[in-house]
RNA sequence: GCCCGAGUAGCUCAGGGGUAGAGCGUUUCCUUGGUAAGGAAAAGGUCUCGAGUUCAAAUCUCGACUUGGGCUCCA
């Protein structure tokens, strides 16, 4: 039986032994090897370099083509190697750590961790990637090697690799597979596969440097990260870079400054907003599509205090679980307060204010609601993320009956809002529980199942498709989380819907129901921005500024082309303002063409261009920030027009 | 909080042991020009703060604060 058969595609063939997978592939298609980065044989990842082996059965080899996902996925692994090889040679010193491929992270294609001689720093990284760069010019091969466990131990034990040491014993079997890439000093621990040869690597680049801990536990020794990505071909590489720099043009932090929408200031304290008069203009648009649609659906609004004493937050059980994350108490009178972080046990106040019937439930309690949390310095990121913000917060008090219907009208709810903002992919996550290995989760089985029942099936009662997480539920009860894509592909968490089986128990929520006896709502907690600070900036980014008519925060402008048509303007103007507009005049002895400019680059929608011959026939020449000069018209017809895209909230302009 | 950068005019940034620089913006004057920059002048800065080294610090050193990229956490 030295007889090999495989199958690629549709060929069947046989040949002697030895055959390398890179021979079985030019076998069918001399191309096809080229395009090969590695293979399937028979489901397993293996290196082209792998010896099939002669069996009975015929076995199935299935090339891994450079431009397919698991394709990228060997060329970022095998970059993370060369990245490694880089280091060590530079550095011999080096202790390594891990150094996968990054797959679902839009921002990188894979990492290494080490522990340097010295500190590196972002100067270090062109260096390093030059030396990369020199290594795969070599065209040196990526050699596997399957030696027994404690020989490899042996190995980074002489090489001074403690963590790679550690690697070993935790994960290999009785035989390791060690990664050599020829010629240099590097050695990893690795399953593989990677190219053969790493002049297969084209298209790669370093991009940054970060701490990062041992095997992601802070109590572990801190290393250094180094960042990089790579692709098949350099013009993936450049449109990833450009689709980068897009990403940086639409940062909510410089267009928040450029145009005047918000600041944060140092002598008020990090992660501390002040919406100026154009980011609040946004806001209150905002707040009015939310409390528009929270009317219709029989929501009421309520309002709470910022700070409530300190025994409420250990009933609650936020002094427990969440401390961290609070700020720290403050005094009055002997009596001890805390600053709210979450808005619930506010509304929970006031469900319990008053015995409630099974014909008082549901009770919807909607609040924008400002909390604020203690986050690290280092996990501060403009409006995404701050320590003081508002939800856009309600909580539902329901009887296990209704749970259902109340979900799906959350749904409902979020698809209505994020479709009027334009995000048409939105996405459901149903995150349930897993095997409770060291979780624990509170609540009986029934009631689980119940409730992830009533999720679930609200959800395909709303023909939604989603994702089921196993493991992802809160330890008080399982929920749906929201996530939209932006213009540029990017994905946000936003917000939640949420079943609660604490905190009705803690503070003892009843209702009376239908036979008399005292019964437990189910509470749902139910975001759909998470945070309107958030979701501000996250607009911001996903128009680019350019915000539709009803939300931009200038609405028209109004241009005189010379000082002699300054009082038509006015009239104009005025007359805007109070049809409810957010209108600006410039009456600045600029040229036509600067007040266009300006207006254009503060991406306001409609300007109102005035000159002799409108102020002669009584009209106005209406330009469109994208389409340009779209024409003459009465105000009248102007106004009818612009009424109506903001009462549509139409997101195109014309 | 931890690791690596950065902090100079309202904004974007250059400079760098010995009078503080540019562009944009602002104000004023000239200009009254028809769809993305007309011209001139002026105002505007304890070079983040505090210590140290030095005859001399915005510049070098240390520390603090803020900020950016990450880690961790999360909305």
């Amino acid at each position: 039986m030295s007889e090999i058969n495989i199958k690629i595609g549709e060929n069947q063939k046989s040949f002697p032994a030895p055959l390398s997978v890179a021979e079985a592939l030019k076998s069918v298609d001399r191309d096809l090897l080229k395009k090969s980065l590695a293979a399937k044989v028979n489901g397993a990842e293996v290196d082209l370099s792998y010896e099939l082996q002669p069996t009975d059965e015929v076995l199935s080899v299935e090339p891994i083509l450079t431009e397919t996902r698991d394709g990228l996925e060997v060329i970022r692994h095998s970059a993370a190697h060369l990245l490694a090889a880089a280091v060590i040679d530079l550095f011999p010193e080096t202790k390594l750590g891990v150094g996968p491929a990054l797959m679902d992270d839009p921002r990188y294609g894979y990492y290494y961790d080490v522990i340097a001689p010295r500190q590196l720093t972002e100067a270090d990284l062109p260096v390093i990637e030059k030396k990369m760069r020199d290594i795969a010019k070599r065209n040196l091969p990526y050699r596997r090697e399957v030696i027994d466990k404690n020989e490899l131990i042996k190995l980074f034990t002489d090489r001074n690799e403690p963590l790679k040491c550690e690697l070993v014993n935790e994960k290999a079997g009785d035989t390791a597979t060690a990664y050599y890439i020829e010629d240099t000093p590097f050695v990893d621990f690795c399953l593989g596969p990677h190219v053969p040869n790493t002049n297969k690597l084209k298209a790669f680049k370093l991009l940054a440097l970060s701490g990062a801990y041992w095997k992601g536990d802070a109590n572990n020794q801190q290393m250094q990260r180094i960042y990089g990505t790579a692709f098949a071909t350099q013009e993936e590489l450049d449109g990833w870079l450009k689709q980068r720099e897009e990403a940086e043009r639409r940062d909510h932090r410089r267009i928040g400054k450029e145009l005047d929408l918000f600041s944060i200031q140092d002598e008020y304290g990090q992660g501390l907003i002040l919406w100026h008069p154009k980011g609040g203009a946004i806001r209150m648009e905002m707040e009015n599509l939310l409390k528009e649609e929270l009317k219709k659906r029989g929501y009421s609004f309520v309002f709470t205090p910022h700070i409530a004493k300190r025994e409420l937050w250990r009933i609650s059980g936020h002094e427990e679980n969440y401390a961290d994350s609070m700020f720290a108490p403050t005094s009055i009178e002997d009596e001890e307060y805390r600053l709210k972080p979450m808005n619930c046990p506010f509304h929970i106040g006031i469900y319990k204010a008053s015995p409630k019937s099974y014909r008082d439930l549901p009770q919807r309690y909607s609040e924008m609601g400002t909390v604020y949390r203690a986050e690290l310095s280092g996990t501060i990121h403009g409006l995404m993320r701050c320590r003081g913000f508002t939800v856009d917060d309600a909580h539902l008090f329901v009887r296990p009956d209704q749970v259902r219907e109340e979900v799906a009208d959350c749904l409902d709810f979020a698809i209505k809002v994020f479709e009027t903002y334009g995000f048409d992919k939105v996405k459901f996550e149903l995150s349930v529980r897993g095997e409770a290995e060291n979780k624990i989760y509170l609540g009986a089985d029934a009631d689980w199942e119940n409730a992830e029942n009533s999720l679930a099936n609200a959800l395909k009662e709303r023909n939604i498709s989603y994702e089921r997480i196993e493991g992802e539920a809160a330890f008080y009860g399982p929920k749906i989380d929201i996530k939209i894509e932006d213009a540029i592909g990017r994905i946000w968490q936003l917000g939640t819907i949420q079943l609660d089986f604490n905190l009705p128990e803690r503070f003892e929520l009843e209702y009376t129901g239908e036979d008399g006896q005292k019964h437990r709502p189910v509470m749902v907690h139910r975001a759909l921005f998470g945070s309107i600070e958030r979701f501000f900036g996250v607009l911001v980014e996903q128009f680019a500024g350019a915000f539709p008519f009803w939300l931009a925060p200038v609405q028209i402008t109004v241009l005189p082309i010379t000082d002699r048509i300054n009082d038509y303007a006015e009239s104009v103007f005025k007359e805007l303002k109070q049809a409810g507009f957010r209108v600006e005049s410039n009456l600045k002895s600029d040229k036509i063409g600067a007040k266009i400019r300006d207006a254009q680059i503060h991406k306001i929608p409609f300007m109102i261009v005035l000159g002799d011959k409108e102020l002669e026939e009584n009209k106005i020449a209406v330009r469109e920030r994208k389409v340009g000069d779209i024409g003459q018209m009465s105000l009248e017809e102007f106004k009818v027009m612009a009424r109506k895209l903001r009462e549509t909230r139409a997101l195109a302009s014309v």
